[in-house]
DNA sequence: TTAGGGTTAG
């Protein structure tokens, strides 16, 4: 009776076109005939089948409950597809206990099991599968490898990264399509750009993903140029792109700022009628912002006929990146009437609050989100609630709320108010803070060079000269600065004190020539920006050698008066080179827009967009 | 029966 009951709920539901009660019947039949056995395999495979198709979870619990029932043991191969089926619905621990209570399993059966963890993130418990797995003396195919190799990257050391490879090796899949990609793909991810490259390079055949892959590899490590070279580079010889392919390229361009090239990418895209894809049109969104084009963006952003959170995020995110704060706040009230905030948004928001001075506005959005929870609050929104006191010059309000997070603060936090006492010359606070970060990251020369604009724009000399010293006791290295300018689609990228550009006597001399200029108009450089324990005149040499002004001298010396000169950093822009381009734009009449690692500064007849706070 | 590359933020 509770059987035919059931039945009936199947038959009804009409998802799965397959009559329940043949089963039954059969059932009847086998306790009588062993035929019957065979009969009720193929009915339940064809069930099974019916819900994997539409995955149809309720239907397919049905059909796994009713083999239950029925005391029906299925063989590895029906086991193995109720896998599937549970995986494919995203029902993991359905699928695990299927595994866990099978008497044999097959490859299959591990895979599929390994491939649904690793597709919904869960990369240890993928790994750790698949360690039983060959502990249970069953062997990897193909299948299994290109799989468990997506679960490497984020868990594994490299030496454990170097088993899995010599794993590859053995087994003679490294030329395989799909493994070959995998493990590229694994070592790019782990920063391992070079052993990628190798493996690339030795595939037999290429396709669209194998490609992405490299390319995706360069882009994130941030490799820009290597990515659009190589991109390039293949496609000349007839690589097939898709939108995974767009997007990643995209990514580099975005980087890059090259809007010629960007122009270019949506152009093909455009020409290809790709359908539509969100996450191509959310690469887009960004690589318009990023290149200074924040209306282009704001176009593909309302023509797009769905949106992701993430197509929010990336739109409000440009606004707070060129500091047009109002716009964030706007765009956001509109997004909660049409899709949930998730946690990026509210770091959107709250930066664009930040980098747009409404520091009211963020605080208050900041109060209603813990108030209702809508989304997971992590550290960086406390970072940018600092911000947003610091920038108001509350600073001790911002130590205290540092000191009451539900978090333990990190250098970034502490760095980020520590940035604060710069802009308002708090002595006090300042040395408190500085004195955690010296304790955290005694390395970083950043931290340094802040405390002593701090000493310096209170006049305490002999503390400058204090840090300094200190700075030269330990030993400091930095990510090397570099910025670079786009003119007629080449890149020409600068380094401190540049020494090998080709045109370094002209740009030399035209330094110096700004310089007096700039001088006459009351620039004063800031010296404190200097920790080598060298003469002020070598100290003034060493600010003249900053990358940000030589890209900057470098668009004035090759662009038209009337055209707005771009500039893009790799990390933040300087207080002395900040100041230099201030000058610079109301002396020569000429706008200079400065991409840096935060946000854009639109420097105008001696003003910035940043309202000197970054 | 099982498989590879992708978007915002840090």
């Amino acid at each position: 009776m509770l059987v035919a009951r059931g039945l009936r709920r199947v038959a009804v539901s009409s998802l799965v076109r397959w009559d329940m009660s043949v089963v039954a019947a059969r059932h009847a039949a086998s306790s009588l005939a062993v035929p019957g056995a065979d009969a009720r395999f193929h009915d339940y495979d064809a069930a099974i089948t019916a819900c994997v198709e539409r995955q149809a979870l309720g239907e397919g619990r049905q059909v796994h409950a009713h083999m239950v029932k029925a005391r029906y043991r299925p063989p590895v191969y029906l086991a193995t597809r109720l896998i599937i089926l549970y995986v494919r619905c995203g029902a993991l621990d359905d699928a695990r206990n299927v595994l866990d209570g099978m008497p044999e399993r097959n490859v299959v059966s591990w895979t599929a099991m390994i491939s649904g963890y690793s597709q919904s993130g869960r990369h240890a418990e993928a790994l750790e599968l698949f360690i039983r797995m060959l502990r249970a003396g069953c062997k990897a195919n193909e299948f299994t490898l290109a799989t468990v190799l997506t679960s490497c990257p984020v868990h594994q050391s490299i030496q454990q990264v170097e088993q899995v490879h010599s794993l590859v090796v053995k087994t003679n899949f490294e030329s395989h399509m799909f493994v070959g990609s995998s493990l590229l793909d694994m070592y790019g991810k782990s920063g391992n750009i070079q052993e990628a490259r190798k493996v690339f390079d030795m595939l037999p055949e290429r396709d669209t993903v194998s490609c992405t892959a490299i390319i995706s590899g360069y882009a994130q490590l941030g490799l820009d140029d290597e990515a659009l070279d190589l991109f390039r580079q293949l496609y000349s010889s007839g690589m097939q792109c898709n939108y995974v392919t767009f997007t990643t390229l995209l990514t580099s361009l975005s980087g890059l700022a090259s809007l010629n090239y960007g122009k270019q990418v949506h152009g093909l895209i455009l020409r290809k009628e790709l359908p539509f894809f969100i996450v191509l049109q959310n690469s887009l969104i960004d690589m318009y912002s990023k290149c200074g084009k924040l209306l282009y963006s704001r176009r593909v952003f309302d023509n797009m006929p769905q949106r992701s959170a993430i197509s929010w995020n990336a739109m409000l995110m440009g606004y707070g990146r060129h500091g047009i704060g109002q716009e964030v706040v706007q765009l956001f009230r509109t997004m909660t009437e049409e899709v949930k905030p998730d946690s990026v948004t509210l770091l959107a928001v709250l930066s664009g609050c930040s980098h747009g001075g409404l520091v009211d506005e963020g605080l208050d959005i900041f109060d209603l989100i813990v108030k209702e929870q809508n989304a997971v609050i992590h550290i960086g929104h406390y970072g940018c609630v600092i911000d947003l006191l610091g920038r108001s010059g509350q600073l001790q309000k911002a130590l205290d709320l540092i000191e009451h997070m539900p978090f333990e603060p990190t250098p970034a936090i502490w760095g980020s108010l520590l940035g604060a006492c710069r802009v308002h010359i708090n002595v006090s606070v300042g040395e408190v803070v500085a004195q955690k970060l010296l304790d955290m990251e005694p390395g970083n020369a950043g931290n340094y060079v802040i405390l002593s604009n701090i000493y310096a724009a209170a006049g305490m000399w002999k503390d400058v000269f204090r840090v300094r010293k200190l700075m030269l006791e330990n030993t400091v290295t930095k990510e090397p600065a570099k910025s670079w300018i786009i003119l007629d689609k080449v890149i020409h990228t600068f380094h401190s004190s540049e020494r090998f550009h080709p045109r370094k006597k002209d740009i030399n001399a035209k330094i110096k020539e700004v310089y007096v200029d700039v001088k006459a108009a009351g620039f004063v450089p800031d010296l404190s920006c200097v920790l080598h324990d060298v003469d002020d005149e070598q100290k003034e040499r060493m600010l003249l050698g900053h990358s940000e002004k030589l890209a900057i001298t470098f668009g004035l010396m090759n662009t038209p008066p009337g055209l707005t000169i771009q500039v893009m950093k790799n990390l933040r822009i300087c207080v002395d080179c900040h100041n230099f381009a201030k000058f610079v734009s109301k002396v020569y009449g000429r706008e200079i827009s400065l991409r840096d690692k935060n946000r854009f500064h639109l420097l105008k007849d001696g003003a910035c967009t940043c309202g000197d706070y970054w």
